[in-house]
DNA sequence: CGCAACTTCTACTACGTATTACTAAGACGT
DNA sequence: ACGTCTTAGTAATACGTAGTAGAAGTTGCG
């Protein structure tokens, strides 16, 4: 018959009571290593698992994890993994939560994540302001990878604009003077932080911007951009906020006869599936998104059992250069 | 207080039984309008939400299920995001569970998830041999999307390799006649299934193969395979199972100074990311995994609820022609 | 008016576990 | 021999819900 075993059945067969077979599976303590063996066995013989039901009514505690994820054209399966697998180790469970970008009401839906109670924690991917907690002291732990201050400025790991600063450093030394910005959509943080950095850049160096143009993720937008140069740019550095971005900006430039990188440089972001076989390959900043995610719900873990959050990761984003940037050729 | 509240705490505030609660919340007949209204207000003045580890208790349901997820090269999110909003609209949560293709012991790992009672059904998005089910009557539905046969031959929308033999077709009409296959590693039934199609077809119109190399999806790996090509292979149509074998065959194409497609056509499979944006663009075959990964999912729950199983869907792959194929230059 | 049929609600119980309070049995010191 | 302390186990209970059996009230019909 093919019932499930609870624990009673299990005691029934080892000849012990239930609370022992409870003891066992709980470990605690003041329990004779002969009854322990006695239990295994008949729980092994039964094929016995806790009810993970009856165990989290009995704790007033889930085990569950929610992320809530924006399944948008960047690429998510690192930071999954890199969380989920922590998660695991730490004995959660992990619900994926599809929370679309373009979505109303982001807030109110994690709002309701939240006030579920069915998760000890909801760590979110996708870019919202923080919500407000449910009343109860229970409130799970809730954190967002990327997050906006009061001003609308980008914070966060991911955010991090630094790399795009030190390419353009780097382009100015290979003695380039003229930049154009292709920028990602103002709702992600990470592209408002690029955008920015690109700004303060030519600000500081005194050099001359073309433009910042594009605002979604769409390599046509990006070479249309490119197609609606004027034809007396060149030599140009293009600073995409995104590899889709900068191959397209590259289809563009080749489209008009300019030579990638003799008249134009391009830098993109993300070290996408095929950057390096491009013809030229494109300059791109690396993101170990695995370790992001490890390392995001590592601290989530940490909120939820009050201990300390964990150290900040550092070098999660590196510059990988490639042949798409080179010194402007002589004209 | 930060208590949570239950269906008594909102039957005290309403003036009811509990029953009553549970019955307004459960949609049963039999309850007067002025009664559930009086219930709704009450249970949205103290936010109250089911608690579903005790309705999973008593109902011997967890409306919970389980995708198995081989977090590798692949970009699994259109898949995923298919199949968890199908999943949600049917009311049910998703566990992501890791399950990296090289690890031993696949169909052990996946007999304890069907054993740990806490799903009600497992869809698995990683090529593993059907498990055997537990003992139990209420054994949970189990999917893989590929599977093997006796044969080891791989089944599954995903395989159907259909489209590489049309692409084939196409070239041979086109005026080519020598072939290539760079295919991907064996463990992957979607690549198995494109090497057989690739060698019957080669054989069924006669045509002359140079051979079928590669054996990982490592573009690296297929530029190297090029690079060792004789010089006199030319005219050459090849067959990559991957657009990122495709591109690092481009690569290596361009490297040697051959012209693609003038000398070398090139076919792909996935349309990547940056496929359509590559010099030159890459042919490839579009999967529509969003509605793949939305139709496993309604077999799946199909399969829990003893539905008849949902028609299978068509046109999941689709051929899309780019400039990396062409007729053979003249020699 | 009386009985049946229907509507609307309530009292009570079971689900399987973790844990508190308790008991029985030795071990130990005086 | 007696009380105390420790060890190893048991009995009993609560967690919050869904659903069964039944009660109370209302309507229908002869």
């Amino acid at each position: 018959m093919g019932k499930r075993p609870t624990s009673h059945d299990v005691a029934r067969l080892a000849g012990v009571s239930q609370s022992t077979v409870s003891f066992v599976f709980t470990g605690r303590e003041g329990i004779s290593a002969a009854t322990r063996e006695k239990v295994l066995q008949a729980a092994a013989e039964l094929n016995y698992r806790p009810n993970l039901a009856a165990r989290s009514m009995r704790t007033q505690r889930t085990g569950r994890l929610a992320v809530v994820v924006p399944f948008s054209g960047l690429n998510l399966v690192p930071l999954l993994e890199g969380a989920v697998g922590t998660a695991r180790e730490a004995g959660y469970t992990v619900e994926v939560v599809n929370l679309p970008l373009e979505s109303e009401g982001h807030a109110q839906e994690v709002d309701d994540l939240l006030a579920s109670y069915e998760y000890e924690g909801v760590l979110s991917f996708s870019p919202i302001p923080t919500p407000r907690l449910p009343a109860a002291d229970s409130a799970p732990a809730f954190l967002a990878l990327t997050e906006f201050d009061e001003e609308m400025h980008a914070t966060g790991a991911f955010s991090d604009a630094t790399p795009l600063v030190e390419m353009m450093e780097r382009l100015v030394g290979l003695g380039h003077r003229r930049f154009l910005h292709i920028a990602g959509p103002s709702t992600y943080p990470a592209a408002v932080a690029r955008r920015d950095a690109y700004l303060s850049t030519v600000e500081r160096l005194g050099l001359e911007s073309v433009g910042v143009v594009g605002g979604n993720w769409s390599g046509m937008t990006a070479k249309a951009c490119v197609h609606a140069l004027p034809g007396d740019v060149l030599p140009l550095a293009v600073i995409a906020a995104n590899d889709i971005l900068a191959a397209g900006a590259i289809r563009g430039s080749v489209e008009r006869g300019w030579s990638v990188p003799g008249d134009v440089s391009v830098t993109g972001w993300d070290d996408a599936l095929l950057s390096n076989h491009f013809i030229p390959s494109i300059t791109t900043v690396f993101q170990d998104r695995q370790r992001l995610g490890a390392h995001s719900m590592r601290r989530l873990i940490a909120a939820i059992r009050g201990d300390e959050a964990p150290e900040q990761e550092t070098d999660l984003q590196t510059i990988v250069w490639r042949e798409s940037v080179s010194a402007p050729r002589a004209r």
